[in-house]
DNA sequence: CCGAACCTACTGATCACTCGTTAAGCAGGC
DNA sequence: GCCTGCTTAACGAGTGATCAGTAGGTTCGG
């Protein structure tokens, strides 16, 4: 490995600065480029010439394609799992509160990074064995936070539902699934979409209030 | 074009026939190696070694690798829905019992074509324009056969959810994703997992009994 | 009952091209 | 004179696709 991986390395780049050359630019081509046609079918060519850049500039910022897709979705996974830590934080310990705020959060990650999610969602199975197990550490937790919510719902008696295990999987496939159909030039705005996955999210536990 | 599509051709074969060369050798090959690495992560020298022939012999079956990928989501998709209609047509025309075929006839799907599913769901966006238009008509309609029942349901006010279209949403996407993480060799059998989404069905569009 | 015609289901070789990756060099700034 | 941020040029491997050829069988006129 001659080549440093300067992907997750300091950023050295003030933020807001003009945006050309190098770093910022190949992060954005790169999840436009495979989002657009997937891991495999985006080549490495067409990621440097939507940045502006030599195939050989992007090896000078990325030693591997793989640790290009590795670094988008670990900064998208990482995000996600920081996002609904804070929301948590400020929810207080009520079950109910709680399974309101991680859906807030998850809805509006999955709205804002629609493009983020998508990848995340499909490009995790073309992660090198060392990167997947690296990233499934993020991912379980964050399937930790929903079960923990869920197991302490029914345990207080809030959540009345069955399968606790189930209603987890259904709500998180129900929310992550936002990402493939919604369209930001729509109607539906951001705050309406969270009030009606909320609404089925609490139906999905059987919520009892 | 001096090759023959063979690939939707009459079997010739009959059914029960050794299963040798040929059409369906290659159909299970490309399944396998489709669902492990993708569409463009697989080479069709792959698919034909997997299916104990050479890469000429593929092109005498099927003119392309778009070919391949096509009949296989095509047949998949008809078979879901085909074993929708028929569970359809056994339920009735109560909205509950409706929407209790449709969830069963979905998640027995899953379970029993998983890799066709994961297929399914994943690799549609590789299908050429030509081929995803055509079999866009058959997505859209088993869509409308979900939306119908809860729509009825609705009406009649045997389901109260204020949002029938999100209700949709939500329970496709939680049945769809079973074939992500469900495991044949697990303890959870088929008629209880059923019955689990059944339930979970039910609950998220506020059935009132 | 022979042989020419025709069919199916392949094989082997090869085409033109794209792929991810690398080596070597160089302009400009500190 | 060394570091940053590139550039041009190439490497070998692998890609989807094509084509001429052929073994083994069936059909059919005479």
């Amino acid at each position: 490995m001659s080549t440093p991986d300067r992907s997750v390395a300091d950023l050295r780049v003030a933020p807001g600065v003009p945006r050309g050359g190098g770093r910022d630019a190949l992060t954005g081509a790169a999840r436009e480029i495979f989002a657009e046609r997937g891991y495999h079918g985006a080549s490495i060519r067409d990621i440097a010439r939507r940045a502006g850049l030599s195939l050989s500039a992007l090896y000078y910022w990325h030693p591997s394609k793989q640790s290009l897709l590795a670094a988008l979705i670990e900064e998208s996974a990482q995000a996600f799992f920081r996002m609904c830590e804070i929301a948590l934080a400020e929810a207080g310990d009520d079950p109910t509160e709680r399974l309101r705020a991680m859906v807030a959060a998850t809805v509006e990650f999955r709205v804002r990074h629609r493009v983020e999610s998508n990848i995340g969602a499909r490009e995790w199975r073309n992660l090198e064995p060392a990167n997947r197990e690296r990233l499934d550490g993020l991912r379980r937790s964050a399937t930790l936070l929903w079960a923990g919510i869920v197991d302490e719902g029914v345990a207080r008696g809030v959540f009345c539902c069955e399968h606790p295990d189930d209603a987890r999987r259904a709500i998180e496939a129900a929310c992550n699934a936002i990402a493939q159909w919604y369209d930001p030039r729509g109607e539906l705005g951001l705050p309406d979409l969270v009030a009606r996955y909320t609404a089925i999210a609490l139906r999905i536990v059987d919520h009892r209030p």
